[in-house]
DNA sequence: CAGTATCCATACCGATACTG
DNA sequence: CAGTATCGGTATGGATACTG
């Protein structure tokens, strides 16, 4: 599609494939629109994104940092505290990002609504 | 955040939480994004995203439409007939997920740097 | 507290074959 | 053409135990 618009997401080798993989997949998002409301300790982030296990944050936390949308400040104290915070170009996303979640959990009853609908046409088979 | 919002996708049991997984998924997101441009037919549709099979363009075609947001029309024709297109309420999200997708490709040259930033500090571990 | 390491179930997904 | 059914490798991700 839009060839002349450099839509490159349909490309399987381009990089940011991987990126919008890190934004939208299963705990990126949960975890940047976390962020968006101010820093939070890596328990906090674990207790806020419901479900989701240690080491998956670990992992997201990892990945978004390196993609440059996470800030990553550890205190040498004991015991240890970690802070995470959106870098300005995570907060563009995540903002975006939010707008997208926002939209679908507005339109939650229209999406309720078909499932039944469907639901009723396939149950009838 | 906005607790005062009947859905809340931060928990794990909220039913917008399945439904931005179907939106923003592998295949989810090129499916709704090749559809902004019209409606399609299921092996147009199979062609223009392209990697995807058989199997998971079904089954993304499926979740999208018990939710609402893709409409298939079937014509009982022989050969059979049958096209996809957006539902209104699926071309407003499939566009405000394709100016996230634009947003993270104008940023890539920034989370390009961040990468090669955060491979040099760690690789001196 | 803030993670890492390991094990292991299962969900995912591609390939293939088949149906209407 | 437009799918469904089945198989099997692989990646995902939860639970648990452990380290600094």
């Amino acid at each position: 599609m839009d060839e002349d618009l450099a839509f490159d997401v349909f490309a399987k080798s381009c990089p940011s494939r991987s990126t919008l993989e890190h934004v939208t997949g299963r705990w990126g998002g949960l975890t940047l629109g976390a962020l968006l409301d101010g820093s939070l300790r890596f328990n906090e982030l674990r207790r806020r994104v419901d479900g989701v296990s240690e080491k998956m944050l670990s992992q997201t936390l990892q990945a978004l940092e390196r993609d440059g949308l996470v800030h990553r400040e550890a205190q040498p104290t004991n015991p240890p505290r970690v802070d995470y915070e959106l870098t300005p170009m995570g907060r563009e996303i995540a903002e975006r990002l939010l707008g997208l979640i926002r939209l679908v959990e507005g339109r939650m009853d229209e999406v309720l609504q078909a499932r039944t609908r469907y639901e009723a046409a396939r149950g009838s088979l």
